[in-house]
DNA sequence: GGACATAAAATGCTCGGGCATGGTAGGGTC
DNA sequence: GACCCTACCATGCCCGAGCATTTTATGTCC
C-alpha cells in the first residue's frame, strides 16, 4: 500500500499521462508520415490540410477561406501558407481570389486532390487502427 | 439512436483518439517549449535528455551509456548526437571515453547542468498540471 | 481625401529533426 | 594477420516549422 499511495502522487499520474501522450504521438505520427510519404507523397500536415478541405467541401461549393481553413490545423500562419504552396504546385489544390475582401483567398481542392485523398485514406485508417485497438 | 451509432462506429471513435493525442501534444509541447525556452533556455529535448541523464545519474555513479540514454528518448540518432553537443557546449552535460569500448562515450551531467534542471523543473510541472488536470 | 490601425497572406531567416553517409572501434572467421 | 560484418557516434544534406517582417488590402477617424 506504501508503494501504491507513492506512485499515485499527483505529480506523478500528471507526468505518466504526459509520457502517454508523447509516446502516442510519435509511435503514431511517425508510422503515419512514413506510410503516407512513401506511399502517396504526402507529410502528415498536407493529408490534413486536404481532408479538411476535403470536408469542407462538400457544404460549402467546394471552396473555403484560407484563415478558416488555417484555423483548423495546428500549424502557424507561416508553415500553413507554405504547406498550400506545396500543394499547389502539386495541382492538389487551388487558389482562388475573393472577391469582397482581396485580402483574403478561396482554397479548393482538385479533381487530382479528391483521387490522392481517396487514395491515402485507406493507408491513414489502417495506421490509425493499428494503434488505437 | 440513430446518431449515436453513427458516431460510434470503429472509424470514428480511432479518429477521435488520434484527435485528442494530436491536440493535446500540440498544445502542451507547444507551451512547454515555450516555457522552457524562455524561462531557462532550454528545449523539450534538451530538457527530457536532462531529467533522463539525472535519474539515471542517481545510481550508476553519475554516468550513463550515450546509446543507453538515446533509447530513452524520442529522438533519432543524430538528433541526439546534436542535442548532446549542445548541452555539452551549455556546459550542462559531459562526454567522458569508456574504456571497455572505445565506440562508445559515457554521459554526466555537470553541476550547472543540475541546478539548471532543479530550476526548471517547477515551470516543467506547472505546465503539465495546467493540462492534466 | 489623407493618416493610421488592423487583417490576410507571403517571404527571409534560423533552427531542430530525420536520412544517408562516413569514420572508427570490436568481434568473427579463415 | 587479412578480411568482413557490425556497433557507436559524428557530419553533410535537406526539409518542415516557427518568428519576425513585408506587402497588399480594408476600415476608420479626423
Amino acid at each position: 500500500m506504501e508503494a501504491v499511495s507513492e506512485f499515485a502522487t499527483p505529480e506523478f499520474r500528471v507526468d505518466a499521462q504526459w509520457s502517454d501522450v508523447l509516446h502516442a504521438y510519435h509511435s503514431v505520427s511517425g508510422q503515419l508520415e512514413h506510410a503516407l510519404q512513401s506511399g502517396h507523397g504526402l507529410g502528415m500536415s498536407d493529408f490534413e490540410l486536404l481532408k479538411i478541405l476535403s470536408k469542407s467541401c462538400g457544404k460549402a461549393k467546394n471552396k473555403i477561406l484560407m484563415k478558416d481553413l488555417e484555423a483548423q490545423m495546428y500549424l502557424s500562419q507561416s508553415a500553413f501558407s507554405r504547406t498550400v504552396t506545396r500543394l499547389e504546385k502539386a495541382g492538389l489544390v487551388e487558389r482562388g481570389a475573393c472577391d469582397n475582401d482581396r485580402r483574403s483567398n478561396f482554397l479548393a481542392i482538385t479533381s487530382e486532390g479528391c483521387d490522392l485523398l481517396d487514395a491515402a485514406g485507406p493507408t491513414y485508417r489502417a495506421v490509425l487502427s493499428k494503434h488505437f485497438a
